[in-house]
DNA sequence: CCCTTTTCACCTAGGTGGTAAGAT
DNA sequence: ATCTTACCACCTAGGTGAAAAGGG
């Protein structure tokens, strides 16, 4: 998918954020290599904000404008891979897709799911936690981990889409959009997806 | 779900089998208690034969009669719930349910599901395994499970309804064959569902 | 004015038994 | 004659952005 989120990237990316949770489009998914195949992993995702801004998107200039200080940080949550924990040799033999995780914006949500605050920035995380069922685990539980981070899937947090052309390359890539789409080539699904 | 069993059991329940997997309705679910909260456990379906008999249907009295033994028994396997392994408490708090459980009558299936042969009779059984992550699991592997049977979920495998009123109580009562109700009183959805 | 919420038509995805054709 | 397969219309369930209404 990496191309895919470049793609967004470069305009921007904005992820819908509703009350009752919405998905991710493009969905974060990842392959992975170097495991032990033996050994339990859990998988996890968690969202961090990229800065301490507000955003407001300027439709003039079809950008993002700074619009003061953050808002107070929204509760921290985890995401748990569906299928955690599992052995190495799962996790490695597929692409492992993060596509039932939700976004929200209700401070008080009790569904799990991920709270973030509109108009603001997120970097997604990927954690990979090797579970050790050994009596010492806790001693070095702060070695068994490593977290990945990659800057093309940062977005903007939005309760209804700002830039148009980020409108437009969801509906021509997301499935679920297909019933907006129109002759127009700029929302046609192609190479692009 | 008991009662619902009880009343296809009384026709004598069929279920479809198909190359691609067919659903069991009604569903195979389960209230839990007496688990240690604490500990982690598997629950896990098997079908065993309930006897070494082919079966016919009889239209004309519409009954079940023996046509003979049984085929050679199909690849014995185990579905594991997907939800596998959780703690106690996570099984207590709510009904587990083994609803995405499929039936096959294809010997070289490669989907996971349950291998069955058309026409035979079979019993589901419930395995409630106790994860041991002790070095001497081995030892006591055997007394950490309990296996439950319940009599009136057994039932035939066809690859078509033979018996039309357990028709009509699938029609009746599975919500994803509305389509095919009328207004006849013997599929309509009532207390019976 | 800017942002959020609700509702909606239109999709994807997949679970039903009916039906007719196919297989043995 | 008996059983199986493939395809179908019709559902459930739920993921889309559009549009209009709501809120500060």
């Amino acid at each position: 998918m990496q191309s895919l989120w470049r793609q967004f990237d470069q305009l921007s990316t904005e992820m819908i954020v509703t009350k009752a949770g919405r998905r991710m489009f493009p969905t974060f998914q990842v392959h992975i290599s170097g495991m032990d195949p033996a050994a339990e992993y859990v998988l996890l995702m968690d969202f961090i904000p990229v800065d301490d801004k507000r955003y407001r998107y300027a439709f003039h200039s079809s950008s993002w404008l700074v619009a003061g200080r953050g808002d107070i940080a929204a509760p921290g949550r985890v995401h748990f891979h569906p299928d955690s924990p599992a052995r190495g040799s799962q996790w490695i033999k597929q692409t492992v897709s993060f596509d039932r995780l939700k976004l929200t914006n209700n401070l008080l949500d009790d569904n799990g799911h991920m709270i973030l605050n509109s108009m603001h920035r997120y970097q997604p995380r990927l954690h990979v936690v090797l579970v050790d069922r050994s009596r010492n685990s806790q001693r070095f539980a702060h070695r068994n981990f490593c977290t990945f981070s990659f800057p093309e899937t940062r977005f903007i947090a939005v309760t209804a889409y700002q830039n148009h052309r980020i409108t437009q390359l969801k509906i021509a890539c997301n499935p679920f959009a297909k019933g907006f789409r129109t002759a127009d080539s700029e929302n046609r699904p192609s190479a692009q997806c």
